[in-house]
DNA sequence: AGATAAAAGTAAACAGTGTCAACAATTGTG
DNA sequence: CACAATTGTTGACACTGTTTACTTTTATCT
């Protein structure tokens, strides 16, 4: 399974680059962040390991793109989350049910992603990613916005139906944000990697309570 | 800086687990658990890579005993939080008021010492600790208690003053711990690590306002 | 006390990694 | 069509974790 199928039989490889993104966040995709390494992400794409520096600085440059593209699934997980209740149930909730449902929708995607595609997840948050990459194309859903955005605009949401005061939105992303993602990161590798589905799935809805609550 | 000082002259070490890890963990120091690395171990300790192996199994093994320090050291900044206050102003606030400073005591040592020793932090939570860890003596502070079990205590202490009530108590840890966990993983290692000192002091001091309102 | 077994360290080697420098094939451009 | 830039390849280097075999020291048992 390490050899490539189709053993290239020009010279150019034609879209090498998009190639070892691929082939890297397969990588991630089965290990994590760490079972991205650059030989084998080569040896998948049919080439050689210096290849890899025509088209990246670095490991970790190469790294990089492959985490925004598990950024990009992210969104989308998100996104699939939010279209799930829209459709069914969108008057029957008032318009503030619906931004809280929004919100709620967020986490959900963003902790079910974290399970379902734990590698993934990890790869997203691993080494050096900044706040300003939320801005960057590569990280963003089929919608075209990333998992940051997604997370202000159902804030945003939750101030136009006047459930969250204007004067508690600055900030807000970052508290939101940290509750989901540290249960993620506590269940996926940390500690509380013990917990089976049942207890996991209680610990989310109750801190996603939270965050509304508390928010 | 990477000789050690003394070139131990006896051919039996003595005391060389310790040694390995107290290596261990000033590498974790300084630059995480990826910086741990077998062979700078043993050379700091003034001994042959393979030395390693008749204490443990492992570099996963070795890493995991460092990991129990890290927490151990974390445990302690958890409780030098708390004693600072029931020294001052332990009667002025009621037994409810005391019992809420202690867990946001908790929560504020937890995000101090990731913000302090960032390496060491992340090395506490690294590669498979497991919640039956928060039993193993090794990892608990001065008091004997490990963070886990600080956190238990406060939330113990919380039911006891008739803050929270009895029927939310379980599975009230899992919450709290991820939303402080969440923060501290995002802004030293994640995407908010852009934040200045300001930001993330407004940012834990409203994290903590939500676990408390929202547990 | 002396033989002997266990424990603790060393030596040499192997496969695997990221990266650099020099070279070869291909493609685009004047 | 010459020639320069782009893209891959070859060979090498230092570094890592780990195994196998060996040596030195310490503990144990009669």
């Amino acid at each position: 399974m390490t050899q490539q199928s189709n053993p290239r039989t020009t010279y150019r490889h034609g879209d090498l680059r998009r190639a070892l993104i691929a082939a890297g966040t397969e990588l991630a995709r089965e290990g994590g962040p760490d079972a991205v390494v650059l030989r084998e992400v080569t040896r998948r794409a049919g080439v050689t390991p210096n290849a890899a520096y025509r088209h990246f600085a670095d490991k970790s440059a190469l790294l990089w793109a492959v985490s925004l593209a598990a950024q990009s699934r992210l969104a989308a997980a998100m996104e699939e989350e939010q279209s799930a209740i829209d459709d069914d149930d969108g008057a029957r909730l008032g318009n503030v049910g619906l931004a809280r449902a929004k919100l709620r929708a967020v986490g959900a995607g963003y902790l079910r992603f974290a399970q379902t595609e734990p590698g993934l997840f990890r790869t997203a948050f691993a080494n050096h990613i900044d706040l300003r990459d939320a801005a960057i194309e590569d990280s963003a859903g089929p919608h075209g916005r990333t998992p940051f955005q997604l997370l202000s605009d159902a804030l945003d949401a939750l101030v136009d139906a006047g459930v969250l005061p204007v004067d508690r939105r600055p900030g807000a992303e970052f508290v939101a944000w940290s509750a989901v993602h540290g249960l993620a990161m506590l269940v996926i590798d940390g500690p509380l990697r013990g917990l089976d589905a049942d207890q996991r799935l209680s610990a989310a809805g109750r801190l996603l309570e939270m965050v509304e609550k508390g928010i």
